[in-house]
DNA sequence: TTAGGGTTAG
């Protein structure tokens, strides 16, 4: 039986959902052209549109759209949409150029639409000059555009141009009021919003969904989860946004709570919004393990799904784990933006993989502030202090201004690799040349940088006469200064500053029982001890992490939980005879290890790295690079015997402490002893 | 018209 024309192009159509290559798209739109009930059908039309799109071939869209004998705007709508959401700025300005020649086949949603899409370029220009010409064009101005404009100015920041389209309304609309409290919501005036929604005699879904993120964004989640009780239409929007403000108030019960009850309703949306929560609350193992869960249900994961798990996979230092999102990444073929890009490259600085990271870099095509950031930090972390000013100024050749976080990058480079001087002249140029007032970051980078370097008074000059009041990171960084370079007197003026600063963190008093030990001064050592306990304050534990087959194992000193420990025990011990062969000995300036977890008088003599070490030695064949990650900075007496280790055993040896990268290789690390 | 993503000094 031969099927007719229609059921032919339906049958075709009904392949939409399968991949097609250029020519089946062509074989498609010939049977959409013979077929004269589709071709004015607005339903079928545009799936080929969005197909097409989506099978990046808008060109094609294009050369089809003008084929049609009457393309109505409902069509061109579709195209501007799609052509935004892809971000095809060039058609974009195709469309721009053209637009007189387009007048009789648009609407004003179109101008609606396109005002928007402005906003994202964040071209206020492009805006402006839009909002003229549909005015020269002799549109109408009547509701639909006018909202369009007021979301176009709140988009870019002008609440003020957006209050006054408002105002300037004869006539309002749902959307038109929801597009205020959306403003609103935005500039955190909750109070003019409450006011317009509370008045609205009509309120649809997205009223009730507008007000639940207002509060949120406040950070008043009690407020927001009234509404959302109250709200009688709620749907995904309404608990994905109630989920989301849970998250980022910390609350991770709650958030988990609605979460559950939402099993059969939940959409891409509500899975990444938990994902993102978790690691928004460090709560990195969960993150992964709530994806996992996602992909058992069979759901596809998008572009922020992979930001966030590279986010954790970063923090958590899992390489490896992190290598099988990036070809996930590359297998499903997700579009690799700059925030993507940017989460792969902070991905690999973090796990110790500076090459990989720069193939990402140079492989994008569009990189903003983020992605240069994000590398001259990676290369400050790993010591290249002189590669990230060359960064810097390719940068700067490239015509990318540089913000905040650049010079904290800057300053953190020149600190790990010893580069006082030019880190001087970057601090004096940040303000004087890029216009940058320096923030307490920037203060407390130059105080690292001259306190490593041991030029301790020029730092304790700067302390004192920073404008803004130092707080502890900055005291803090100066005792370790003092620690490391053995200046008591500086030391000890610091060191009350930062108890009364901040009294909760033990490793103030770690630094400061240690900085007595060195002077012998062993009541004092005492006396620490004694705070400690009185004031009820824990050490934070060392905790080194290293992956293995995809599996995080983490080792806490003291704990000897490990399926392998015995091994691992015996292995130390073997370590222990092996090193002072290699005129190793142990540093003893590290005494008040001893009082907390760490180093106490249990089984493991040794501090988390080392285990960590041993286990990677033990596991894993000969010659592959052995990467730990540690919570804590590694002491004095790891970092040699570590050394040593990759001497003795012949291995490479990567290690993530708190604030920088280690490797070792042949006995040397490449902090050359600096950090 | 409403919901989800990236860099930052000890």
């Amino acid at each position: 039986m031969n099927p007719t024309p229609k059921s032919l192009s339906l049958t075709l159509l009904s392949r939409i959902n399968i991949p097609l290559n250029l020519k089946q798209l062509q074989q498609l739109h010939a049977q959409i052209l013979t077929d004269g009930h589709v071709i004015t059908s607005s339903t079928h039309i545009p799936h080929f549109l969005t197909y097409s799109y989506q099978s990046q071939m808008p060109k094609y869209s294009l050369h089809f759209l003008h084929s049609l004998p009457h393309p109505d705007p409902f069509l061109w709508n579709i195209m501007i949409k799609l052509s935004l959401d892809s971000r095809k700025y060039l058609d974009f300005l195709d469309f721009y150029n053209g637009l007189r020649y387009y007048k009789f086949f648009v609407d004003t949603k179109t101008f609606s639409l396109i005002l928007r899409s402005c906003a994202s370029f964040g071209g206020v220009w492009l805006g402006e000059s839009f909002h003229g010409l549909i005015v020269q064009m002799g549109f109408e101005y009547d509701v639909v555009l006018q909202t369009g404009l007021l979301d176009f100015y709140a988009k870019v920041g002008d609440l003020r141009s957006a209050e006054k389209v408002f105002d300037e309304m004869p006539n309002r609309d749902v959307i038109a009021n929801n597009a205020m409290i959306a403003a609103w919501s935005k500039f955190g005036v909750v109070e003019d919003a409450k006011g317009l929604f509370d008045s609205m005699s009509e309120k649809n879904c997205v009223s009730w969904n507008s007000m639940i993120t207002c509060y949120c964004k406040l950070g008043d989640v009690d407020s927001a989860r009234l509404v959302f009780d109250r709200s009688p239409v709620k749907d995904v929007v309404s608990w994905n946004a109630m989920i989301d403000g849970y998250c980022k108030a910390g609350r991770l019960m709650d958030a988990e709570e609605l979460f559950m009850q939402i099993r059969v309703g939940r959409n891409v949306i509500t899975w990444n919004t938990m994902i993102a929560g978790y690691v928004h609350c460090r709560e990195f193992g969960k993150a992964i393990n709530v994806f996992r869960e996602m992909q058992a249900e069979g759901l596809r994961a998008t572009e922020v799904t992979m930001v966030s798990l590279l986010s954790a996979c970063a923090h958590l230092g899992a390489l490896e784990l992190g290598n099988w999102i990036h070809n996930y990444i590359r297998r499903k073929r997700l579009r690799v933006d700059v925030v993507l890009g940017n989460a792969l490259i902070d991905l690999y600085c973090k796990c110790g993989s500076l090459d990989a990271a720069l193939d990402v870099f140079h492989g994008m095509g569009e990189r903003n502030i983020y992605c240069w950031n994000s590398i001259i930090v990676g290369l400050g972390m790993h010591g290249y202090g002189k590669e990230a000013i060359e960064v810097f100024t390719t940068m700067e050749k490239e015509s990318v201004k540089p913000d905040g976080v650049t010079f904290v990058g800057l300053l953190c480079a020149c600190s790990h690799s010893g580069l006082v001087s030019v880190g001087r002249s970057y601090f004096s140029q940040m303000c004087s040349v890029y216009g940058i007032e320096p923030g307490i970051e920037h203060y407390g980078g130059m105080v690292d940088l001259l306190g490593r370097a041991g030029c301790l008074q020029e730092a304790l000059q700067l302390v004192e006469s920073m404008p803004m009041k130092p707080n502890a990171v900055i005291w803090g960084s100066l005792l370790r200064a003092c620690h490391a370079h053995k200046n008591t007197t500086v030391g000890v003026k610091v060191t009350q500053h930062l108890l009364e600063l901040d009294p909760r963190d033990g490793g103030n008093y770690v630094f400061l029982s240690n900085l007595y030990a060195s002077m012998n001064r062993w009541s004092d050592v005492d006396m620490c001890r004694k705070l400690m306990i009185d004031r009820g304050v824990h050490k934070t534990p060392g905790c080194s992490a290293i992956e293995l087959d995809n599996i995080v194992h983490e080792f806490v000193a003291g704990d000897t939980s490990h399926p392998q420990f015995p091994q691992i025990n015996a292995f130390l011990e073997d370590i222990a005879i092996e090193l002072p062969k290699y005129s190793y000995e142990p540093d003893t300036t590290s005494v008040l290890h001893d009082i907390e977890h760490e180093e106490k008088e249990t089984a493991v003599r040794y501090h988390s790295e080392r285990i960590a070490v041993a286990f990677g030695l033990m596991n894993t064949p000969p010659g592959k690079v052995i990467r730990v990650v540690k919570n804590l900075r590694t002491c004095n007496d790891c970092h040699s015997a570590i050394k040593l280790i990759s001497l003795v055993y012949k291995r490479e040896i990567i290690m993530r402490d708190r604030n920088r990268f280690h490797h070792f290789r042949n006995g040397l690390c490449s902090c050359n002893d600096y950090w």
